[in-house]
DNA sequence: GACGCGTGGAA
DNA sequence: TTTCCAAGCGT
């Protein structure tokens, strides 16, 4: 089957793009902690990282893990609770927990040895098609196209593919052509070259295209549908959710509530809280019900993207134990359990630093 | 196949 | 201010 069609255009032969790609990758890669190895872990580590997660806010983390675990050994047989508080701010933390799994099936399924091939990669907990293509290519050297959203946006622009890219049908196709441009090459570094092509020139908004290697080649820049592709139809509306926090100490601890399952956060600490669907808060409401019923789920919903908190400043007494609901900054105690995963790190950060109570 | 999962940066 | 979305995956 001919994968790049002679009717597409009068543009030059597809063919010669991973050459062309690969000399700007000479000029443009950058350097990055897990590219100075091939050690499969520490490739590992960095692509679950980097999932849907930027390169800025990962490599801290990277670095982070291992430093604390140099070995997937010791990874392995650290506490959960240790993985998820290193992981502490990240987002995703199904992630952390995958990871670590992943880590003791290593041990266990592999003797310790990292899988080799990207069918027995893919086995591993947390790692999906795209993260086994990049280890096993990039460690391993295997022909295998890694298609993430940067590949899916450079291969639709280059040869126009203006279908949803949603679509499974639409995914199916790209990555057939993201096959046709492995062969030949360094797979490997083909792969990073066509991530890093689309993070760094062939980026989402106003790609800048009069500056382009590959623009000759590029479809959709001659039909000029390059801020249409890819199209991605969009799904559910955002819903705003409203977490009004209450500190609730006495003279020497803090309330702590752990989220449960089947919402955001999961298994993770914060102040416990209630929860309405607008910014407004009964007081009185507010107080029984987080005083009375802590054990009590709160209401749940789905949809959630943003969480505000309450400006209101509210005081009151219950017995000894003080009430006070959190306006972004609050007061301080030691007797926050450094084990613990706190959802919204940078409100207990704030939470801690501050001193007027 | 649709849906849910986090955070921070950019426009 | 709001929206988008960034090296996806599990259910």
């Amino acid at each position: 089957m001919e994968l790049f069609s002679p009717l597409k255009l009068k543009s030059l032969d597809p063919h010669n793009i991973p050459e062309v790609l690969d000399t700007w990758f000479d000029q443009n890669e950058r350097l990055m902690p897990w590219r100075e190895t091939r050690d499969p872990y520490r490739i590992w580590l960095s692509e679950i990282i980097l999932q849907q997660t930027r390169v800025a806010q990962g490599t801290p983390y990277y670095l982070a893990f291992i430093n604390q675990f140099p070995t997937i050994e010791k990874l392995a047989n650290a506490p959960e609770d240790e993985v998820l508080k290193l992981w502490q701010g990240l987002g995703y933390y199904s992630r952390a927990r995958n990871l670590h799994f992943a880590a003791k099936q290593v041990m266990m399924e592999f003797s310790g040895e990292f899988p080799n091939q990207y069918s027995s990669i893919l086995k591993l907990k947390g790692v999906g098609p795209y993260t086994a293509s990049a280890i096993a290519s990039i460690a391993f050297g295997e022909k295998r196209a890694a298609v993430d959203g940067n590949v899916i946006r450079v291969i639709s622009r280059l040869f126009g593919i203006s279908e949803d890219t949603n679509q499974s049908v639409t995914q199916n196709t790209i990555q057939k052509l993201a096959d046709e441009l492995i062969k030949d090459s360094n797979p490997g570094r083909h792969n990073q070259a066509m991530m890093e092509f689309g993070a760094m020139q062939c980026v989402p908004k106003n790609p800048n295209c009069q500056n382009c290697p590959l623009s000759e080649y590029c479809i959709a820049l001659q039909n000029q549908w390059v801020d249409q592709i890819p199209l991605k139809v969009k799904k559910l509306k955002r819903r705003s959710r409203y977490f009004h926090y209450f500190i609730i100490q006495d003279d020497s601890n803090v309330w702590l509530h752990r989220r449960s399952e089947n919402d955001i956060w999961n298994g993770l600490y914060q102040f416990p809280l209630i929860e309405s669907s607008s910014n407004e808060l009964n007081l009185p409401d507010a107080v029984f019900s987080i005083l009375g019923s802590l054990s009590v789920e709160m209401i749940k919903s789905n949809k959630a993207k943003k969480h505000v908190l309450s400006h209101q400043d509210i005081y009151a007494t219950f017995h000894h134990i003080k009430v006070k609901c959190l306006p972004e900054s609050s007061f301080i105690s030691s007797k926050l359990n450094e084990v613990h995963t706190f959802a919204l790190p940078r409100l207990i950060d704030r939470y801690l630093e501050s001193n007027d109570f």
